[in-house]
DNA sequence: TCGGGTGTAAAGTATTTAGTAAACGTGAGC
DNA sequence: GCTCACGTTTACTAAATACTTTACACCCGA
């Protein structure tokens, strides 16, 4: 267990905020929505324990209201979803995915292929 | 260790038909040159171990000339480049992605998408 | 007939992952 | 000055992952 401060620092900044405004955000409660126990949270947030797993990841994204697939990358893990989706056709999402970054597409690019592709494919 | 049996006979017929022209390819070499033991291909190829991690994936693909994503697919398993792309841009990427299989995208398409990046970004 | 190479089987194991339970010190409110 | 909720610390651990070692039976050419 080597620990993420990154991934741990940011849970503990948005549980906080998430306090503020709503009591049930303490560090045991949202152990207990997230489905671990209070010691996990404490060590994740201090950055002593890695992040969970993905789906844990997905459930704290939605109760602290951010994204998942950022949060997920924060951890270094990537939805199982994507995946699968890509193991769907992988050769031809591969060398997509590999020619995006070799060309340097930023989201922005990658926002307007998307659309794209929702215009010609309804 | 449930076993992958379509794994396994794919690996199996892959080695036996490079076999006949190099005799290299004997379970006992062909798992040297791979990096594991004779018993774990054995096991493999009889569908009776699950597959190895990515990086031997990728090094039996390499050995075998076939295309290494599509023997991690068949893995139930995803090249950790492809991840670390995905989290190089996670939002605009899981988009792209869920947008892709939502509009039932062939791997033609795809491939259409990939020159056109091609083209628009040298 | 025996030494070497083939694939197979039984049993075990190191490492990693993904956490837990229980006790502890601290401050806030009654 | 008690207790209650807070976050923390210490000390583990169950289960999965990713394999290995050793020994076996069989066949082929010398």
């Amino acid at each position: 267990m080597a620990g993420n401060p990154k991934f741990g620092k940011r849970i503990r900044a948005l549980r906080e905020e998430k306090k503020m405004v709503d009591p049930s955000f303490s560090l045991r409660k949202f152990a207990e929505k997230v489905g671990v126990s209070a010691t996990f949270i404490s060590k994740l947030e201090n950055g002593e324990f890695d992040p969970p797993r993905a789906e844990k990841i997905i459930k704290m994204a939605e109760l602290l209201g951010i994204d998942a697939d950022e949060l997920l990358a924060l951890a270094g893990k990537t939805d199982p979803e994507l995946d699968e989706i890509i193991r769907n056709e992988p050769k031809a999402m591969a060398d997509l995915l590999r020619t995006a970054r070799d060309s340097g597409l930023t989201a922005d690019d990658l926002d307007r292929i998307t659309r794209g592709i929702k215009k010609t494919k309804p």
